[in-house]
DNA sequence: CGCGATATTGATATAGATCAACTAATGTGG
DNA sequence: CCACATTAGTTGATCTATATCAATATCGCG
């Protein structure tokens, strides 16, 4: 099914198979998007919400100077706007990294759905708080940590993400972005990134090439990240109240 | 009341009168919290939300070397932690700045309360993603504005919110941050908001001093912070779906 | 083949950190 | 009510992480 991965990543919220099923007959047949493409603009109104079948969406917000602040990378799994169905209209951009599919859930649809299953509305919270908890952390990277930490930081959060949907591989994941990209997501030029991503690897930690990245030495990474998974919430499978 | 607040700074929704007084009657009685006081750890399990009567809080991770940073700030008529309320358990510390009043909100009142107005519970889901939007922003401020727009912006939020809760009087507000504390929410040290301030006062922006902010020349100030209000989403009251 | 996008490396500049000293205000215990 | 500690703010001197500018390398692709 489409929604498969969906809380796979976010997984403390089990599904029942009917809510699974209810939620996959909302959406759209999926649709396949081309890489670095701008999908959502700031100030939009929308009236779906886009779930990430697979690939690698962001969002971002444009700075004076012409440079693009990320402020999250999304990832197989993700409801990508979900947000947008109580806001109506968004505060940032929206595009694809790579290439992308993705179904779409009409919001009317949404609103039917979680008057029949009050459980389900809750667990469609619960996702849109886990982007604010990533928020959270993003913060941190940004506010307390230097070059390197900002980097490893970025790098331990989307290996922990993608373990989660099964797309680790020896510990190694495809990873679309540019060293541009990581620059504009870590505040830092990409000439920096340059620079951090060969001390990370001349330290053996991580080696970040054609699009791929391989994790040498988790443990040191994620020191240097001050890492701790705990806000990913993946640790126990509680019900929502 | 109590929730007289209530989303007056977060006014997109409104309330109707037996929707109020019902989350009124939820509520406990108003305590008063000291200043400065850290009122829940990182990993703590919530089982009730705080609702912010009067008074500044504000929510912060630490880093490993001592210094913390806030990822928020909450003023009158926020709620506070109510994020806990589907996550259960809190990824950050909040603690008070200057003294509080605060009541509580059990959840699993607020599980009753929006079995019966479904129509509140998309309300307290809107209120949970301003608080996201309001980070997106902070992740901005931090990766692509320099000191004085990063201050500058900071106060212009919180200017506007302050404003949108009947805070403001003749351009100026009370505001219970020191520098250190101000440094901890950009992401700079004390010494260098100090100069900051400076600058900002010197030009004629803003004056900052005795815990009382001034806002002086609106238009330099939110210049130098790229500052658009929009992602407060004051600007429409719409109906939530 | 040649062109745009991406990555890499070096040289230099600068915003902000760090270290240090001092002032002013506030509180507190004797 | 004084002596002294504590907290907050201010300013100067120096250091450093990262930005900026510039050149070259590499690679996929039309």
């Amino acid at each position: 099914m489409l929604t498969d991965n969906f809380l796979r990543g976010r997984r403390r919220q089990e599904l029942s198979d009917i809510e699974r099923r209810t939620l996959e007959d909302v959406m759209s047949a999926p649709v396949t998007l081309p890489r670095r493409q701008t999908v959502t603009h700031r100030g939009d109104v929308v009236t779906k919400s886009t779930f990430l079948v697979s690939g690698f969406m962001c969002r971002y917000m444009d700075g004076a100077n012409g440079l693009r602040q990320l402020v999250s990378v999304q990832t197989p799994g993700d409801f990508v706007d979900l947000h947008g169905y109580p806001l109506q209209r968004l505060d940032h951009d929206i595009a694809t990294l790579g290439e992308c599919t993705v179904a779409y859930a009409p919001h009317d649809k949404l609103t039917e759905l979680m008057e029949r299953f009050p459980h389900l509305g809750r667990v469609l919270w619960f996702s849109t708080l886990l982007d604010a908890a990533m928020h959270r952390e993003w913060i941190f990277r940004l506010g307390r940590l230097d070059a390197n930490g900002r980097v490893a930081h970025m790098l331990c959060e989307t290996y922990a993400r993608l373990d989660a949907v099964g797309l680790v591989t020896d510990g190694s994941f495809a990873w679309p972005l540019t060293q541009q990209d990581l620059a504009e997501a870590c505040g830092l030029t990409a000439v920096h990134v340059n620079r951090t991503l060969r001390v990370l690897r001349e330290a053996g930690m991580v080696e970040v090439s054609d699009r791929v990245v391989n994790m040498l030495d988790w443990n040191r990474l994620a020191t240097t990240a001050e890492f701790q998974a705990d806000y990913l919430y993946f640790d126990d499978h509680v019900r929502t109240p």
